[in-house]
DNA sequence: CCGGTTTGTTCGAGCTCCGAACTTTATGCT
DNA sequence: AGCATAAAGTTCGGAGCTCGAACAAACCGG
């Protein structure tokens, strides 16, 4: 009873554990190993000694096993000043390959992966309004993919989508953005396609993309992603892994009021951070400033709804009406981060959607409000996510293929 | 790799990690068998062997081995319809004892500690408004409490403070209510005590003390402390452990805007939660109410301040000023929980302070809020904490044995 | 060609859990 | 009293893992 743990440790749940055995180091050893070649390939033996602390015969034993199991592969040999050149490891991308699925309301984007979150396939359809159609569709497709673009083998589909998932079901709770509710989407999809099928919160997706395939983590255990589109939503990583809640229902913020007698939501709820910083309040705040003074709330019905790309696109243009209603927005998701900030103290905060390809004009009205009232806020680094489509795809890859490189949750 | 993994796995930092060995399988498994024994106990090897799975004959090594190192005891033997009678096993409570420290800003409580959170003496002292001062007499109390009950061994000082600790150096990083700023007290009081010390922000200590000694909880692995004092301080378990932040700060939820434009707060933000809130806000609300009609702001100094106890025994007398200012604050305590279950949505959010003296006035006002804001209220389970020094002191002591009894943040 | 140097492999020691066989200690029936 | 049955706990060989030292392989420069 002397080790040393490393940082936080967790309690023991005793309705369901396992204990250690034997297996279990190796196990453990052999996904540092995996994660050490991810990091760090092209690799040597020898060097893998001196990362791990592991023994050069240890290293070479699951090295070896590693290379049979074709998680690994030898590549080119080195050069040195002295002694003998080493033999070079690096991961083999085609071990396995993932079917990412990206579910949005209006088109569902499918894409072929391998092990290094490299697509070598990506394409869309129209989502179907219809569970069970869109249920039948999707398989298709995948089943379509997988025989186009033959691997060794399919390690698994995952699908990120703008709903929450129950965690111990697996079943889809609510989507309401795609009006579905309570349904089962992995048992038929893995019947159809004869692949196991991991389903995620959209954010949660984003989280975890930025979490192993990100560019700015380095050590970064704590780190938060918000998805902003009609709806907003959060997804958690702290202390290097996903907060889901009880349910799986945690991340909701966007249902937290800033406004306490706000707009009502549909949620029940008044003044919900998505009424107030979401694309659908930036067509909001661009539609009631067409010529309706201030105070009337009615007739929404006769205003002409701009959708929000062309709002950003008007904001390029440099349309002060589509300014003013951006700016309105930036001013909501700058209180909403401000309330991330103060109360999760992440290393970073990823914001994912099509708001940010006007990050430059956002982005400065985010940062002074979260200077303003996050006393904390210097913990926070605030960055745009590059692609949405991308961030939510890689987010699949790494569901998918996490439970080979993350450490297995003991006991 | 065919590692069942049991929940959510999390990600290897490659920072700080640290390879298994053989000696890894016996310390995961001595403290299943710990916590087995904790959750059961009297309980015989067999049974043991039966809850974890484990072979009969390595139960017998392991026991063997925590009943060497006094972790164990064996006890009285069973009765069983047939066969050979079992001989108990329970925890050894005088295995280790543990100082425990509640400092509050009036006044700091010490308690002697078991194993078990029974504790054998308990007292208390003035806060000293010096830190250097304040270290000096603490760590004389400390080992006046030592000589006064001797035991084996101390296994160390666990305190408990209305402040935030930086998780790397582990110096105290702000304590507004304490008036102190940038302090290192782990060092000099281990110095002085020549035990190990552990620091932990009160709410943070109160989450753990539910975690490891709570009653609600069987394989609850989200959870939520909120105490509301002359501030509100915010701690979160998810996934069984600790959310502390990238540098500790994690949980300032207090700090969170409820009314955007609302009171100016010392943080620097405006309505903050803790400014609506939190005990201090009750004091506010009721001297508002004296006879200052509604609008009038300034004025405060000449009005004469009630402390929240006498509001508290106001209420419990009825008395209708105490009751408007009370519930006033009862219903920002309600949206304030609102966000921490819509965002979190942990298994129990547990609220510590006096405010819980009238519980039953508070908690429905409460519970109305979040069921109408949260429209994921179905998963939380509110509830008052018993007593809010016992809290934070057990708290203290989960700090201190913690890592005896978790499981060891592998890889 | 040989010493120096680094990589990678081999092999026995020590630790762990597993699993079957065994001992111990009880009950109940004959 | 004697024996079958049953359950608790122990013993001991086997297999898996890492460690650590010794060894083989490969390369450089003098």
């Amino acid at each position: 009873m002397t080790f040393v743990c490393i940082k936080s440790m967790h309690k023991i749940n005793l309705s369901k554990f396992q204990v250690a055995t034997n297996g279990t180091v190796r196990d453990i050893n052999s996904r540092i190993m995996l994660n050490l070649v991810r990091r760090h390939q092209p690799v040597s033996r020898a060097d893998l000694m001196r990362f791990s602390g592991l023994q050069r015969s240890t290293v070479s034993v699951i090295a070896g096993r590693l290379i049979a199991d074709r998680w690994l592969k030898e590549g080119a040999v080195g050069n040195l000043p002295r002694g003998r050149r080493p033999t070079f490891l690096h991961l083999n991308p085609e071990r396995c390959g993932v079917i990412g699925v990206d579910v949005q309301p209006a088109r569902t984007t499918l894409a072929v992966s391998n092990m290094d979150s490299q697509f070598s396939a990506l394409e869309s359809m129209p989502t179907a309004k219809d569970p069970s159609e869109f249920i039948v569709r999707l398989s298709h497709r995948i089943t379509d993919l997988i025989r186009a673009h033959p691997k060794k083998s399919y390690e698994g589909v995952g699908i990120s989508l703008p709903g929450r998932i129950e965690v111990g079901s697996e079943r889809l709770i609510f989507a309401p953005t795609l009006g579905w509710n309570e349904l089962d989407l992995k048992t038929p999809i893995e019947r159809e396609t004869g692949l196991p099928v991991k389903l995620e919160n959209a954010a949660n997706a984003c989280a975890l993309a930025e979490l192993w395939s990100g560019q700015h983590i380095d050590g970064v255990n704590n780190l938060v992603a918000v998805t902003v589109s009609d709806d907003i939503s959060v997804g958690m990583i702290m202390n290097g892994q996903l907060v889901r809640g009880s349910t799986g229902v945690a991340g909701e913020f966007g249902h937290v009021s800033q406004v306490l007698d706000g707009p009502r939501c549909r949620c029940g709820n008044s003044g919900c951070w998505e009424m107030l910083a979401s694309n659908a309040a930036a067509v909001r705040y661009y539609a009631e400033s067409a010529s309706v003074p201030k105070g009337a709330i009615g007739s929404k019905s006769d205003m002409a709804t701009v959708p929000f790309g062309d709002i950003l696109r008007l904001v390029e243009q440099g349309d002060p009406r589509a300014c003013k209603a951006l700016n309105q927005m930036a001013h909501y998701l700058g209180t909403g981060i401000a309330m991330l900030v103060t109360g999760l103290a992440p290393d970073i905060l990823i914001v994912v959607g099509e708001v940010t390809r006007v990050w430059d004009k956002v982005g400065p009205i985010v940062a002074e409000a979260v200077k303003r009232r996050s006393f904390t806020h210097a913990v926070t680094r605030i960055v745009p996510a590059g692609s949405e489509a991308q961030s939510r795809l890689r987010g699949t890859v790494a569901m998918v293929l996490q439970k080979h490189f993350s450490a297995p949750s003991i006991a």
